[in-house]
DNA sequence: TACTTAAATGCGACTTAATCGCAACTGTAG
DNA sequence: CTACAGTTGCGATTAAGTCGCATTTAAGTA
């Protein structure tokens, strides 16, 4: 997908401050936070808080925050869950879970928080 | 559950600060943030993150952020998960859903974003 | 290609959550 | 009653996120 057709389905104009934030959460492909990104950031901050706003509100990205106390965005591309490692406090992007339902919510977003496969074979 | 007993089981000294922190938790008895509740505290503010960590390193509550970007925190009574809706900001409690594991994570919270049942009624 | 204008940006100031170092204080074990 | 590790208050600091305003720019239109 390109970026272009990204902003043009949302009626967004494409500045070069998007250009860049896309191509930013494009690249990454996981979840990323402010401070990840800040020094690779050419726009003010301002503008990225309110480009991050903007893409939110026409569901581009979502967001969550992590045990680091940081806020996390991610690019839409392929809804899917996250899990939260209490332990090392990894993030891991998991397979679009499917079968979590409630019945009378629409969920569209899951966020798990324990102990990643990683941390409970050290724990052995 | 007496709070002499809560701090008791972890070892932990029972002061003022930690008395006046766990009656508020006890009786709000939902998720809580630091803006819900510092005009009531007494204690100073670096005392309550204090000891919000301490009671988090100890298993005693855990806390998330919603969509407000602010973050609640919750005595770990009886274990559940949360819903947050997009739409109204409304943080519910779940029901402990015990059917949700992750093959090879050991699962210890779960929040879930989406559209509540009363935003969903009303959109119809 | 130049014009127009709503939307976007940069900047600086501001708000507020959260943390830190340090001196003073306080539970609790002995 | 005492000693001391752990806790607290205070003031300063850091950093995320927001706001108002003047300036700039994308993109449609003539």
């Amino acid at each position: 997908m390109q970026i272009e057709n990204i902003i043009e389905q949302k009626n967004l104009k494409l500045t070069s401050a998007r250009r860049e934030l896309l191509e930013i959460l494009l690249k990454e492909n996981k979840p990323i936070c402010f401070e990840d990104i800040k020094d690779k950031l050419t726009m003010n901050k301002a503008t990225f808080y309110r480009n991050i706003l903007k893409f939110q509100s026409n569901d581009m990205i979502n967001s969550f925050e992590s045990n680091d106390k940081k806020r996390y965005y991610e690019l839409q591309n392929s809804p899917h869950s996250h899990f939260i490692c209490n332990i090392c406090n990894t993030i891991e992007c998991l397979k679009k879970i499917d079968n979590i339902e409630l019945e009378g919510y629409k969920v569209m977003d899951v966020v798990f928080k324990g102990i990643c496969k990683n941390c409970l074979e050290q724990s052995r």
